[in-house]
DNA sequence: TCAAAAAACTGATATAGAACATGTTTCTCA
DNA sequence: TGAGAAACATGTTCTATATCAGTTTTTTGA
């Protein structure tokens, strides 16, 4: 038996309520602890590149991480934000595919890396665990929906009031002035995620900016008036 | 036992190879027919609506059907067809939402439906099933990462290049000229899957029409150049 | 701690494609 | 079979936003 630092057992995971395996008993975790290893990724680290070969399932411990996919001319697109609890790299180990995107760290990373023979047994043993894949899965797909229909559908400064508050329901902590969006993006990275240019995406920060509906502080955004962005961001019911 | 006409019988159907039922045994089978009632939707009939509740997963034994979303102005898009074979509402079942789209059946169609309660049962009994789901929603998503990022890099025409690829991989048929697409979408329906308005897209079609990219034969599109096309499309790898 | 690089911001200009208008063809069903 | 309605097509105008070019601020690491 394979000697594991106790703070790299999933038991002592900071997700371990959140993910897939929320529902296994302990010593199930003892078994699943055996069979991965942890690795951390410093900030702008790549876990896997768009167009390898998966090995196996990333499992968040803490911290975010980018999925991007690049175009044939270069051009990047983000398209989730995963975090702690989240899985990444499932879906080409499902469909058995090269890996169709990017995975990145926005910061300092501890993730944990599980063989595929041992996640694909797993999946077919504990029902429970191929239930919240399926969960995963289909909350995953509708938010891609989502944003499908609203690159369609609305202008660049609705796409952002929705992304702002997207963030918030993710990343959010409360703050004397409101709700403060915990995660680093560049504009840049921010700009991706809704498909506009930087420029664009920068303009309607300031604009939401100087109507009071958010704050900076340094480099990071506040809403202090969500319900005036929700307002804005024509949300359908 | 219910009586059951024999071409209602799942091992009748046309796309019984196809689904996530695919590797079920015979007497499964059967016992999925009990617990399944078949329907017909002429064309433009809806088998269930966005913001509805959904009671059980609907399975589709023949006939088109698009799915589509409507944001808060009325304006329709179409995030996805689905084909003999596929299932529909699958990702409201299991995160147990409202449905968040719009069925609507693009031709005269002939659908199973299955009980909530017997469907989450057959996944976790059978783990056949639960791959299959699990597959068929990374496959789902990952067509949906696609056209996300093509909507943000690339331009109409390239998109609608990409359209008539897609169209080809999944409703493809071959025809004397080319490759006809055996599926019925009005011009305003093509738009609404790539993002643009119909106007545009119909004048791209003009284009490829001129450049003897694609013929038109009544209302359904052959093509004829797919190795052009495919230029045009400006895949990424 | 300071220079260089990266990111953030601002303004000016260009353009893809939406929106509108209008005519033509193709369905549909009475 | 023919009238009305969809769907298709094309020309014109207009606008949201991309793109380019430049300045300021922040970050980084030597």
């Amino acid at each position: 038996m394979r000697k594991i630092k106790e703070a790299d057992k999933c038991q002592s995971c900071p997700s371990k309520g959140k993910g897939i395996f929320c529902e296994l008993e302990n010593n199930d975790l003892d078994d699943l602890s055996q069979h991965k290893v942890t690795n951390t990724y410093k900030k702008g680290q790549t876990l896997f590149v768009q167009g390898n070969h998966p090995f196996g399932l990333y499992c968040i411990n803490s911290g975010n991480i980018k999925v991007t996919k690049t175009g044939a001319d270069g051009k990047e697109t983000i398209v989730r934000v995963a975090q702690g609890g989240d899985v990444l790299g499932h879906r080409s180990l499902f469909t058995n595919d090269f890996y169709t995107a990017t995975a990145t760290a926005l910061e300092d990373t501890k993730v944990c890396f599980i063989d595929k023979k041992y996640i694909l047994k797993l999946i077919e043993d504990k029902p429970s665990v191929s239930l919240h894949v399926i969960n995963k899965l289909s909350r995953d797909m509708g938010a891609a929906e989502n944003k499908l229909t609203s690159l369609h559908q609305k202008n660049v400064r609705e796409r952002l009031a929705e992304l702002l508050l997207l963030l918030e329901q993710t990343h959010g902590e409360d703050v004397e002035e409101g709700r403060k969006l915990n995660i680093k993006l560049t504009r840049e990275e921010m700009a991706t995620m809704i498909g506009t240019a930087n420029e664009t995406l920068i303009r309607f920060i300031s604009e939401f900016k100087d109507e009071g509906l958010i704050e900076q502080k340094g480099k990071t955004i506040i809403l202090t008036n969500k319900e005036k962005l929700a307002d804005w961001a024509n949300l359908a019911y």
